[in-house]
RNA sequence: GCGGGCGUGGCGGAAUUGGCAGACGCGCCAGACUUAGGAUCUGGUGUCCCCGACGUGCAGGUUCAAGUCCUGUCGCCCGCACCA
């Protein structure tokens, strides 16, 4: 073997730096193409062979459509403030800005020996002043446009990080970071008003070219719902009292037998003096805010609950008076806390009447309530002035305009997703650019005296009582209000980690402009992202947030577009050799550096992409790796093959074959198949035994994409001066793509029995002809009687004999 | 429970969307070259009762023709989870 690549590798690699070769061109004039992968978390642990995958598929695309003559935007970054780095601050004592430079310097050098083609000169580091600079003005813009409050509430906290996560970094009822146990704590926290956003992110996404499942899970995440709310009157309470619900069922009214509110609901404290039975309720409030998140999803099929004694409902339909019951099937957090229960028609509520005995009134027929709920369509009944409407949608309508009529309803919308709480009680992060003043209340600090700085300590360690670290810091707490100019405090909160990703996209426009997050020219010219490729952890988070971060900086003239991203792919996991999960402690982990090292760069990157369908997850297998590197030893082999110019004729139709479906499967990430197209091209040079120079350079130039470094080295041994990588892409002529002549199958009564080669698009009677000529086919059809022909050009011939 | 996806050789996976199932690679078998082979090269490799038949989780159906479409069923994976 004389391919030596590592010598290879790093000589091309330092070619590229010098050459500066895939920074993105300033000319605006240029068809561009951004490509943008999601840029890593610097941790300690350096790269994992994950990240490999996440940006080995636009690394592909990227660098064919470089060669197809794009202005090219491919960028990196680093999202580098966070918890990981925070603590192993705490852990050796070294400061998080040490840390976090340290790491970035292994990743930078671990991202560059793979031969990525990203565009080093516009990195970002999220924990740079210069960059949350914008990330504090972004959020200062929010402030001013009233989309930033603060509100007492119950929080997701972690006991562990002593920190107050959002709903979305605790699911399942554990942190998201160390995976302990959640515990809910009252706190006054910082919200910004996503929810504001909800039917802007919603529709947007019929705009977006989106893997289907990835829209599928925005929708549910963001979870619109349409339906009614309604006032229910309370008896011996105040004048004109009500119990205001929301329902999307509406037409059920007449069902209504009882109502359920949330334990916490706000009408138990007002009238616990006409409450007779207060006691008890409180009691079940606190045996609901004892259980934890697992215990309340593993009880969901036993329902508990308290009647409220003294106070009863009216049902506004028909007048009649219904209990009220406390229940914590019914959540605080979603519609009002309160619902209408029809249990006739809902499995909940029928779960709940049945245990508690209550009435069951059937309003549409069609099932048989004294077994189950019935949830389907039917015929109203018992149901006055609804009585038989056929359809739910026309007895909604009817429903709602009543209730309008009435003044005791209107039309309403409710969605699943909730205000996002935007704060974290730790040192390294975006500090919080308020200022608490005892006269004015909030102030933003000016935008003038952006950013506002991180202050410099040595004790990270977060307070008991879950404060800040910034709140030991006295020069940094205070400060003069910048409104009233007396003595105030500044708020010691920072953002939480999805803050800096959440428009970093905008920043590789324009990565140094001191004037605006990105001038208007690199917005324009740059933004949309054509094309973002990710994990599928990040497409109900980070997308979403990042999205209505986009459309707020639309919403107020920031930027161009209202969508951020124009199509939006994700990678699937790269598995452990046992088709597990790669972690730790399963002692799975496939270091990238590791098969760098024994193989290099191109065959890393070559078996990345050959594995599987990009798009799923598979195992890692230390033989396979084999393939590719054997494949590409055989490549540098052609080297010693190659003589003459000019196209062999043998080969001319598989080359032309071949730059049409590795074309084609770049554009659709089907990079499997595109490498297999390689393979078989390469098969079948070496069983021509012959190829041109001409081909050879061919063959360069498609295999380049997915390996670089040998692609420069051949070209350069091929005479060449300048990079492949910056060559220009190779174009097919359909006309050679297909051959004079075609192979179809023979068959009898739908079985394939023999082959024949007949001339491309011919009729079914030369077909016919040629099959005759098959011993074996006619055999089979001389002496029976033809039913039926069937001929499908160039396909199969099929005979149907009797 | 609801939503989405997936079941194809010993293994990872292909299949122009209804038209020769198993491309490409791994592994395996045989041979060559070798002092040696966890190197390289050549040939072979779905299964079986091997001139034939059977084969894409299972059972049916539509069709000249089904991995692909329809009905039912089993298994696995991933989201969300009492959302009113």
């Amino acid at each position: 073997m004389s391919y030596n690549f590592k010598a290879v590798e790093e000589r091309w690699q330092k070619v590229w730096d010098e050459k500066h070769a895939f920074e993105a061109k300033e000319d605006h004039t240029l068809p561009k193409f951004y490509a943008l992968v999601e840029f890593p978390y610097p941790s300690g642990a350096g790269m994992h062979v994950g990240h490999i995958k996440a940006y080995s598929g636009l690394e592909v695309v990227s660098r064919k459509k470089r060669m197809q003559g794009y202005n090219v935007l491919f960028p990196i970054g680093f999202d580098a403030f966070g918890l990981p780095t925070e603590n192993s601050a705490i852990k050796y004592n070294t400061h998080p800005r040490v840390l976090t430079d340290r790491n970035i310097e292994k990743f930078t050098s671990q991202l560059k020996k793979v031969g990525f083609s990203f565009d080093w000169n516009r990195v970002i580091d999220t924990t740079d002043e210069n960059y949350y600079k914008w990330t504090q003005w972004i959020f200062r813009k929010m402030f001013d446009k009233g989309l930033v409050f603060r509100e007492k509430t119950l929080v997701n906290y972690c006991p562990h990080c002593k920190v107050v996560l959002s709903n979305e970094d605790s699911q399942g009822g554990k942190c998201d970071i160390c995976h302990s146990d959640i515990i809910q704590k009252s706190k006054e926290v910082w919200y910004l008003r996503i929810t504001e956003y909800a039917d802007k992110l919603l529709f947007g996404l019929d705009k977006v070219d989106y893997l289907p499942n990835i829209k599928l899970q925005q929708e549910n995440w963001i979870g619109r719902s349409e339906g009614a709310f309604a006032n229910f009157k309370l008896t011996n309470c105040d004048e004109n009292e009500s119990l205001r619900i929301y329902t999307t069922r509406c037409d059920t009214m007449f069902g209504v037998t009882f109502m359920v509110i949330a334990p916490e609901h706000p009408i138990i404290e007002k009238y616990r003096d006409r409450i007779t039975n207060i006691a008890d309720l409180d009691a079940y409030k606190e045996a609901c805010a004892k259980k934890t998140e697992f215990e309340r999803t593993q009880l969901v099929k036993d329902k508990t609950g308290v009647r409220i004694e003294g106070i009863s409902a009216i049902n506004p339909a028909n007048g009649k008076e219904i209990p009220i019951y406390i229940s914590d099937y019914v959540m605080m957090g979603y519609g009002t806390g309160a619902i209408m229960a029809v249990p006739a028609h809902d499995e909940r509520d029928y779960e709940f009447a049945k245990k508690f005995g209550i009435d069951i009134i059937e309003v549409i027929s069609g099932g048989n309530i004294e077994e189950a709920a019935y949830t389907g369509d039917g015929e109203m009944v018992n149901s006055d002035f609804l009585n038989g409407i056929k359809t739910k949608k026309e007895a909604i309508a009817k429903m709602l305009a009543y209730l309008t009529e009435k003044g005791i309803g209107e039309k309403g919308v409710q969605y699943k997703m909730k205000d996002w709480a935007f704060n974290r009680q730790r040192y390294w992060g975006e500090p919080i650019p308020i200022i608490h003043c005892p006269h004015c209340g909030m102030v933003g600090v000016p935008y003038e005296e952006l950013p506002l700085r991180l202050p410099d300590m040595e004790n990270f360690e977060p307070g008991e009582g879950g404060e800040s670290p910034l709140a030991k810091v006295e020069s940094f707490v205070n400060c003069t209000c910048p409104k009233c100019g007396g003595a105030a405090k500044r708020e010691t909160d920072t953002m939480p980690q999805w803050a800096g990703s959440s428009w970093y996209f905008l920043r590789y426009c324009d990565p140094n402009n001191t004037e605006a997050l990105a001038s208007k020219e690199a917005l324009d010219y740059w933004m949309p992202v054509d094309w973002y490729n990710g994990g599928m952890e990040h497409v109900t988070r980070h997308m979403i947030y990042s999205r209505f971060w986009h459309h707020f900086l639309y919403d107020i003239g920031v930027v161009p577009h209202d969508e951020p991203y124009a199509k939006r792919t994700a990678q699937g996991l790269i598995l452990g050799p046992d088709g597990e999960k790669m972690s730790k402690s399963k002692g799975n982990v496939v270091d990238p550096n590791d098969v760098v090292e024994e193989y290099g760069a191109d065959v890393l990157r070559v078996y990345i992409l050959f594995m599987g369908d990009y798009g799923a997850a598979a195992p890692w297998s230390p033989s396979s790796i084999k393939g590719c590197k054997r494949f590409l030893e055989r490549v540098e082999g052609l080297m010693y093959m190659a003589k003459g110019n000019g196209a062999t004729p043998k080969l001319e139709s598989a080359f032309h074959k071949a730059i049409k479906k590795v074309t084609e499967d770049i554009d659709t990430m089907k990079f499997n198949t595109a490498i297999a197209t390689l393979m078989s091209l390469l098969n079948d040079i070496y069983d021509a035994k012959t190829i041109t120079i001409d081909e050879l350079k061919l063959f360069v130039k498609l295999l380049c994409p997915f390996a670089p470094h040998l692609a420069e080295e051949l070209w350069s041994r091929l005479g060449e001066t300048e990079l492949v990588s910056l060559s220009s892409w190779p174009v097919y002529d359909e006309a050679k793509t297909v051959d004079d002549t075609v192979v179809i199958a023979l068959q009898v009564l739908g079985k394939t029995k023999d082959t024949v080669e007949v001339p491309k698009d011919c009729d079914e009677d030369t077909a016919f002809a040629a099959a005759m000529t098959s011993e074996k086919f006619a055999s089979l059809v001389n002496g029976k009687t033809i039913v039926k022909k069937i001929f499908v050009k160039n396909k199969i011939f099929n005979i149907i004999v009797k």
